[in-house]
Parts: structure tokens; sequence; C-alpha cells
DNA sequence: AAAATGGCTTGATATAGATCAATAATTCTA
DNA sequence: TAGAATTATTGATCTATATCAAGCCATTTT
């Protein structure tokens, strides 16, 4: 289980952690299983953990008044999964993150990690380089959102994601791509036909 | 001027960074004035610099293939502005950034920003709060842009960045929201029969 | 001071996408 | 494997917002 995480800081750090220093980290996770439509998060609680996905998939979502539910981010296999927000400020959650398909998870606290990252030089590196990360995505989504059309958005999210629309049902990526699962309907057969 | 990073650097560390280690600091940056409408970079070209803003205003964007601009985001006194895509990954920029007013910068390139979060621990931190916050913040717009109408999402710009509001032309205020100018005009005078 | 420019408003119309509703396909699950 | 639940499609409207167009301020420029 841990090997995967192993993987996953030497392909982000560009480098090949040690044991010692890795044998530093174990200790700050521990595993968890959710199945399928399981919660992580309820919306007003605090954001205590980050967690990193061994293998299944999470999603973290707001409900509007209206009741729909808008999908801020999805996350799979060697990501990682949080209410940065909330975590980083200890403020209530507007979010829900549920499982989508049975998940294994390393889960670690906001002391654990400010620890590791004190004690582990490539913790801390691959930490920086998540939230760097993070942002540059989330800039380009950002773009996507305020002026991209229907068609458009689904495009670039078979070309920046494609895992996602293999993996996850139209509703959840419509409700992603902030706009309707009839709409997408229509932009999938639509492109069919080009 | 500098004393304005300095500031910063203290206010986000929540820290007061030392003369000497604030001295490392200084040798990275470089003055740069701009006349309100000059560009500091051009789509196409790699973004090879961070820059602070002492005063003034800068704005990044992209042109679409019907020339309309689209606002990523704004800067103003003690914010960064570049293009992380492209700074990080040297990969030509899809943006414009210029100046919406005159403006004066501290600039850095890559090279001395890492050589700086190498030798200094406050830049560093620095560099990790810049990259936590400015994520939790794009989440939290695109947020916004997948779940708001148009009279939303100008409300929560008046409480996020009420100065925006104050400071910039409408027409570039719709632009970063994803709307028309002419249906934020409308917006603002319906909610002022509220 | 006239002219030009840029920004804002307002009205008329068009349209992308939402909503509502029904059916069909798929997948859980007991 | 039948029945239930979930998901996807399709059609008929509706509506929020875009588009097009004109006029009006307020600045800036000459």
């Amino acid at each position: 289980m841990l090997h995967s995480l192993r993987n996953y800081i030497n392909r982000i750090t560009s480098s090949t952690i040690s044991d010692e220093e890795f044998k530093y980290g174990e200790a700050a996770f521990k595993m968890k299983t959710l199945k399928k439509k399981q919660f992580l998060l309820h919306e007003g609680s605090v954001c205590k953990f980050m967690s990193f996905i061994i293998n299944g998939a999470m999603r973290q979502y707001h409900i509007d008044d209206k009741g729909n539910e808008h999908i801020i981010s999805f996350g799979i296999e060697e990501w990682w999964i949080s209410d940065r927000g909330s975590f980083t400020n200890l403020t209530p959650s507007r979010y829900n993150i549920d499982a989508i398909e049975d998940t294994n998870l390393l889960v670690t606290t906001r002391d654990e990690i400010n620890s590791l990252k004190e004690s582990s030089p490539l913790f801390l590196k691959m930490a920086h380089i998540l939230d760097e990360n993070s942002f540059i995505a989330s800039q380009k989504r950002v773009e996507a959102t305020i002026s991209y059309t229907a068609e458009e958005k689904f495009i670039y999210l078979m070309e920046t994601n494609p895992v996602f629309v293999k993996r996850f049902p139209q509703n959840m990526l419509a409700s992603y791509l902030g706009i309707t699962p009839e709409t997408l309907s229509r932009v999938r057969k639509s492109l069919l036909g080009k």
C-alpha cells in the first residue's frame, strides 16, 4: 500500500527517496477503507486530514439551496483529496467528500504532515510541488469555466483528464463542468457526428 | 520600495524577517516601472519572472478567437503577478499581462527565486504559503463559476475582493467573472433596488 | 474647445443551455 | 434473475444571458 505513496513522491519530486527518509513518513499515515458512497467529510465539519488515494475514486462537492450537487474536484489513484481551505484555516467546510468507488486511502493529519515536512526534505518538496501543480491546474480550470462553451468544456476535459471521462458517470462529469447532464448528453451526441 | 515586500513577507509568514535574511532577497529583485497599458508578458512567450506589485494594478488575460478578453487574474499592491504554468514548466504562455494603472514592480527570475528559496527559510515559507493561498482562492473561484448565477458571481466578488469592484472598470470585472459588461450593468442595477 | 476615446446604460432580439417530463438503457441488489 | 434503482437519452419548452445597436457621459488628447 505504502509503495504507492513512495512511487508518487519519487515521481513528482523527480528523486528517489531513501528507505530511511520514507520511514519517517510511514508513521504519519493511517490506512482507511471506504465503500462506495461512504463519506470522508461532511459539510459543516472541519477537514482535519489530507488523504492520499491508493486505489478507488473520490469526489469533493457542494450541495446548493436547490439540492444541486457541484463537484469541485475528483480524486483517483495517486491523487490527494481534502478541503484545503478548511484544512489550512481550520474553518468549517462547505463541502462533502465521499467515495465514488470502493477506495483505499492513506490518511494524515495537519500536525503529522507539518512535522513530517520539517523532518523530511522530500516530503516538504512534495507538498510544495503538490500545491504548485494544484494551483496551476485550478487556474486553467477557471479559464475554461469563464471562457468556454459547454462543448469546449467537455473537449477540454477529454484532453486534460480522459480518465475521468471513461470512469465517472456523465451526471458527475456534467456537475464538474458546471453544465446539466442533459446538455452533456447532447454535446456528446453532436461530437459523434464530427 | 523594498519595504513593501518586506512587509508582505512578515505578514504572510507571521514572522519578522531579519535584516540579514532580507539582504539575501534584495539582490534577487529588480525594480520595473510600467505605464498604464504597457505589457509585461505577451501570449506566446515564456513567462520567465514572478513580479511583486509595489503599487498600481495589473491583469492577466487571454484573448479568444472572437477577440474577447478573458481576465484570469488581477493583481494589486502586495500581490504577485505571473503565469505560473508557463513559469514553472517553461512552456509558452497563453496569456497577456499588462498594466491597468501605472505600476511599480519588483521582478525576479526563476533561477533567482529558486536559489533564494534555498538560502532563506522565510522566502521559502513565503513561496509555500503563496501557493497554498493561491490554490485555495482559485478553487473557490472555480466553485463560484460553476455554480453561481451572474448576480451571485458579482455578489461573491464584492464579498471577496471589494477593492476590485471599486477600482476596476466594469467591463474588466465582467470579463473576470465570465459574463458580459451588459449583464453586469443590469445585475448592478437590479441589486440597487434590493 | 472640439474631437476622439473609453466606459456605462438601456432597449430589442437571439440563443445556448436549463428545465421539465417521459422513456430507455444500464447496473445494482436481494 | 426479477425488480429496483440509477443513469442516459430525447423532445418540448423556457429563461438567463449573450448579442447587436444606439446614445450618453466623462476623460483624455489635440
